[in-house]
RNA sequence: UGGGGCGUCGUCAAGCGGUAAGACACAGGAUUUUGGAUCCUGCAUUCGGAGGUUCGAAUCCUCCCGCCCCAGCCA
């Protein structure tokens, strides 16, 4: 957590606090807030938001709220709420007493609507959503005067505070800005200010039957909290001109609202309206799954705080729109993991070996490194012993070229253990498939070491098979074929789903450190990857996540090898 | 066709009139008891295009082209 807050690369937006600093601007403060909504939950995108509201309060000394808009009651509940403040925190940053609701400032908007009524600068509109969608205008054709446009503020005011008593039906009345039906800004022709709602809402219960838009509440909400800067998406940037207008006309505190571009990343997608599709459709097991954007689903998978803290610092913050390469977020993981990682063997998908002239019944407990990266996790103990597990892919009857591991004749490392020699295979007769092999090991070769300094190509990981542990790995691959899921053209979205974006596999050998690993808990397992213990996990049986596979040269050798 | 934005390496992204940072990816090589990690090396004579200003432009001006957002009583 040592990097929180850490001082970061410049981008436009800390050129404009250091310029609004430089010329004394807001009394020298720098006050951001992070104001999500609660109906979803918090995923990447989310992030990298926090990250920059939260990173320049740090790093200019200043202070970042947490605000919920709740002004939809409608799609808002408490669960978001709760998983929004533990996703954040689990992100590292902390909003002192300062979280908020837009809720909790529902009678200083209603009175904010009253100031503007009493000025003539609001009206209550008796069309309908469907008449008002009509006299709005096009893209390209002013809109045309609401025939309520010009009550006067006494009948405004006492229609809206009627609205307020619940007199008129859901629907039936609006209130509506005075502003301009031909602006070449739709959002400037005559915004909808408050909408008749009988909804209970999480927080205020049934008190209001008449809720304000999100565009009257959130600048309002902000010009409340003295934000300075108000950090948001780009598609915000056409509501600014609206924002503006309402404190200024209202006269109270001005934040100034910077736009940003949202995050976008390749094979998935991070919109809360998609992934809420993903959860409702069956698509995936839930908000958490693994394979979900989420950060709730990153933790899950074993994404640490840090790693996703690195990715949004390297992204960086521009107004372009982009699409960052997930190879860059999996390079972070990996990154921290090498690091911090213990290092175990497991066997995802074993093929047994016996070492014909290793003596039966004998056990021997060999000294592994727990993590070759930082010698203060010191070692362990592994026992060997005469049948053991060695991964599947780990031997070829014919071997192709730069094959450095088992085959029929070929001498290979067993890590930490000794050098084997496969004599013999055996296979099913039934379907010719390998499903066991004979070795025998060289004594002189304990540790992995040959005194007579003989080399071998190959290193293999293994796991004793008496003192295995079984359980069962979960293999994740990107959620979508595409970089692009959305590029489609009349086709759905989901149809870019990957059919293979998980791989579950049972019947896996575990070595014995591994007995009561608790949910969360991140390991390497040597060759394969970094994985992280499932809350599925039990006494019995382990479940294993793979947060991300190691880089795998061989891979990518074979996979040129097949390309000739 | 209205309004608002954006266009620099495969992907992000610096650059703010003085002659194209960095990261990821990719490709070589060294090293290695993880084909991991680490370490070297290479990777935009060019900044959407065309003109112009200037001794000098990715940076200034003009025009053009392309992409994105806005017509919820969603946020």
């Amino acid at each position: 957590m040592a990097d929180v807050g850490a001082k970061s690369s410049t981008n436009f937006i800390k050129e404009i606090i250091d310029a609004d600093l430089k010329v004394g601007k807001n009394e020298g403060r720098v006050h951001t807030r992070f104001p999500p909504e609660p109906n979803g939950y918090l995923h990447l995108g989310h992030a990298k938001s926090i990250c920059l509201n939260f990173g320049l309060a740090i790093e200019y000394g200043g202070l970042c709220n947490l605000r919920f808009d709740d002004t939809n009651p409608t799609k808002e509940e408490p669960e978001y709420v709760e998983s929004i403040i533990g996703d954040i925190k689990w992100l590292g940053f902390d909003w002192g007493d300062r979280l908020f609701y837009a809720s909790s400032y529902f009678d200083q908007l209603y009175e904010f609507a009253v100031k503007l009524i009493k000025h003539g600068k609001a009206y209550v509109c008796d069309l309908s959503a469907e008449e008002i969608r009509k006299t709005r205008g096009t893209l390209t054709a002013p809109g045309t005067n609401s025939p309520f446009r010009d009550r006067t503020p006494e009948e405004n005011l006492d229609l809206f505070e009627r609205m307020r008593a619940g007199e008129f039906p859901d629907g039936s009345r609006v209130l509506r800005a005075k502003i301009d039906m031909a602006s070449g800004n739709l959002n400037m022709r005559d915004p909808v200010m408050y909408r008749i709602l009988r909804a209970s809402h999480h927080r205020t219960g049934d008190k209001w039957c008449i809720y304000p838009t999100y565009d009257f509440t959130h600048g309002q909400s902000d010009s409340i909290e003295g934000i300075t800067h108000s950090i948001c998406t780009l598609e915000f940037e056409a509501h600014r001109p609206l924002y503006d207008w309402y404190v200024e006309a209202l006269g109270i505190h001005h934040p100034q609202q910077i736009e940003f571009a949202p995050l976008n990343l390749s094979h998935t997608v991070l919109s809360k309206r998609k992934l809420l599709r993903l959860v409702a459709e069956g698509c995936v097991g839930g908000w958490d799954d693994p394979r979900m954007p989420t950060i709730s689903g990153m933790r899950r998978r074993g994404y640490t705080p840090e790693a996703v803290r690195a990715f949004c610092e390297r992204i960086g913050v521009a107004k372009r729109e982009s699409l960052v390469d997930t190879a860059l977020l999996e390079h972070c993981v990996r990154e921290d993991l090498n690091r911090r990682a213990p290092r175990v063997m497991a066997v995802i998908r074993p093929l047994r070996v016996v070492i014909d002239n290793y003596p039966e019944g004998q056990v021997e407990e060999l000294e592994a490194i727990n993590n070759p990266e930082d010698p203060a996790q010191g070692t362990r103990e592994v026992p060997f012993s005469r049948v053991l597990y060695v991964e599947q892919d780990d031997f070829r009857e014919d071997p192709p070229g730069k094959f450095f591991r088992l085959s029929p004749g070929r001498e290979v490392r067993l890590r930490y253990a000794y050098y084997i020699t496969c004599v013999d295979v055996v296979k099913d007769a039934a379907t010719g498939d390998v499903i066991e092999l004979h070795c025998t090991y060289d004594p002189e070769t304990r540790g992995g070491w040959a005194p007579d300094g003989r080399k071998v190509k190959g290193t293999l990981h293994w796991v004793s098979a008496e003192h295995a542990l079984d359980g069962e790995v979960r293999l994740y691959d990107h959620l979508f074929t595409k970089p692009d899921p959305v590029d489609v053209e009349g086709a759905d979205w989901l149809s870019n789903l990957n059919p293979r974006s998980l791989e579950v596999l049972t019947g896996c050998k575990f070595e014995p450190s591994l007995a009561g690993a608790k949910p969360g808990y991140r390991c390497q397992f040597e060759r394969q990857g970094y994985f992280c213990a499932d809350k599925d996990s039990s006494g019995k049986s382990l479940v294993f996540n793979r947060t991300v596979s190691l880089r795998d040269t061989w891979a990518k050798i074979e996979k040129t090898q097949a390309g000739r």
